[in-house]
DNA sequence: CGTGTGATTGACGCCTGTCAACGTCTGTGG
DNA sequence: CCACAGACGTTGACAGGCGTCAATCACACG
C-alpha cells in the first residue's frame, strides 16, 4: 500500500479515540489515511460557501471554524462553531443536497479532508460508524431545536448571556479566565441574532453589573451564576 | 407466523413506497407488521411529551400531529407538523436522549407505532434504510439552519407570510382555496414565534393588501406572489 | 341560555434596530 | 520610526416594531 503523503497520522491523532473514527476498523482507518488530505488553513480563509456542491468533509485537527449563512439582507447567521475533533460538512454529503452554510477558518486551522465516496462507502458498510454518524447527526437537530425555541421567545440580553456561557462550554477559559475563542462584536451578534451595537451596549451593562470583565476583544467571566441567571436556562 | 392484530396492513399502505419502509426486505416488513401497533388518536392527545424518554416511534397513516417545544415562560415553539407519510420520535431513539418536543395531536390522527428496537435493530441490519434515516436527519438539519436564520433575520411580517406559504405547500388547499390545516391564532403564533395579538393584527393587515381572505379559523390565500415577496425568500 | 375559549381591538411603552459621528487599534508603507 | 488607511469598537439620538395588559366581542358546546 502507498505511504499516505500527508504529516497528520490519524492513527495517531488525539481525537481518533473520541471521535466517530474510533468505530473504524484497522482496515477502514488505513484506508482513511490513504485517501484523506491533510491541510493547513490560515485565518479568513474559506473551506466550502453556502449553495456549493462539496465533496468531501473535515476532520478539525486544531484550529475554529465558523459555519454560517447569509441571509436575504446579507447579514450574517451563525450556526455553529468547530472545533478539534469535530467533524463538519457530513451533513451536505449526506442529504444530497448543496452546503447550507459557508465555512470559514478564524483561527489558524490544521483539519483532514476525507473525500465524500469514502464516507458513503463507510456508512455503508460499518454499522457502527453509521449509527455513530446517525447519532450525530440527530443530536445537532436537537440542538438546533433548542436553538429556534431560544431564539424565538428569549430577549437579546438573555441569548446573549446565554451564548457567554456556551461560548466557556465549548471553548474553555484561557490561563487568565479569559474566554479562549476571540470574536469580534459583529460575530457575536451574528451568534445572538441581533445589531451589533446591541451587543456592544449589552456587553458594557454585563461589565457595570459586575457580570464580565472586557479587554479588548477579550471577555472575562467573572459571575457565571449571575450570567446563567440571567440567561434563564435551567441547565 | 403469528398475524398482526391490527387493521392497519403496512403492505397495502399507500404511503409505503414513498418512505423510509420501502427499503426494507420483505421478511424485515413482515418483521414491522408484526411488532407495530395501529392507533387512532382524537385531537388534543398527545403521543409522548417533552424530556421523556420515549420507546417507540411513530409512522403517521393521516391526521396532523405538531410537534413544540415549551419555553421558559410556558410559551410554545412549534417546531414542525407531522402528517401522512411522515415519522416522528426517530430523532430521541438514535441521539439516546429524551424527547425533546411534545407531540399532539391537532387533528384526528391514525398511525403506527414501531418499538424502538426494532428500529435500531433495523438501522444495524439495513444499510438503504439507515442512509434513508440518516438521510433524513441530515434533511432536518439543513430545514431547521434555515429556520434559525429566517428567526433570527426577518420581521414578524415577513415570517408570517413565510409560514403561511410553508403551510400551503406541506398541507395544500382545499376545494374552496383555504389552507387545508386549521390553527388557532395562538398556534399560528407559536410557529412564528410572536404574540397572539401580533399574528391577529398582521393578518387583518394582509386581508386589507387583498393578499389573503379570512373566515373564522379559515385562510384562503389570494395573491401568492404578494405573499411571496412580502416574506423576503428567494425560492 | 350560560359558560368558556378563542378572536379582536385599543392603549401604551420598552426593546432593539438603524443611522451617524467619532474614537481606537493594527498593520503597512514610506 | 512615523503617518496613514481601514477595520473595528463605542456612543448618542431616534423611531418604530412588537410585546403586554385589559376590555370586549364572537362563537361553540353542554
Amino acid at each position: 500500500m502507498k505511504s499516505p503523503k500527508q504529516d497528520h497520522d490519524c492513527n495517531a491523532c488525539v481525537h481518533k479515540l473520541n471521535s466517530i473514527f474510533s468505530h473504524l476498523t484497522d482496515s477502514e482507518l488505513e484506508e482513511v489515511e490513504y485517501e484523506k488530505s491533510c491541510n493547513f488553513f490560515k485565518k479568513d480563509n474559506y473551506l466550502y460557501h453556502e449553495g456549493t456542491r462539496i465533496n468531501g468533509f473535515y476532520c478539525i485537527n486544531s484550529g475554529i471554524i465558523k459555519l454560517f449563512k447569509t441571509g436575504v439582507v446579507g447579514k450574517d447567521q451563525i450556526i455553529k462553531f468547530a472545533s478539534k475533533g469535530d467533524i463538519i460538512g457530513y451533513r451536505s454529503i449526506l442529504s444530497q443536497e448543496p452546503a447550507c452554510t459557508t465555512a470559514k477558518v478564524i483561527e489558524d486551522t490544521s483539519l483532514c479532508y476525507i473525500p465524500a465516496s469514502l464516507l458513503l462507502k463507510l456508512v455503508n458498510s460499518n454499522q457502527n460508524f453509521s449509527m455513530e454518524i446517525l447519532k450525530l447527526a440527530c443530536k445537532e437537530l436537537g440542538d438546533a431545536n433548542n436553538f429556534i425555541t431560544d431564539i424565538a421567545q428569549k430577549t437579546v440580553r438573555e441569548r446573549l448571556a446565554e451564548v457567554l456561557i456556551i461560548l466557556k462550554d465549548q471553548f474553555d477559559l484561557d490561563k487568565d479566565g479569559n474566554l479562549q475563542i476571540t470574536l469580534t462584536r459583529n460575530e457575536l451578534a451574528s451568534i445572538v441574532g441581533t445589531a451589533t451595537e446591541s451587543v456592544i451596549r449589552l456587553l458594557s451593562e454585563f461589565k457595570a453589573d459586575k457580570l464580565v470583565e472586557l479587554k479588548g476583544k477579550k471577555i472575562k467571566i467573572i459571575n457565571l451564576p449571575g450570567l446563567i441567571k440571567l440567561s434563564n436556562t435551567f441547565n
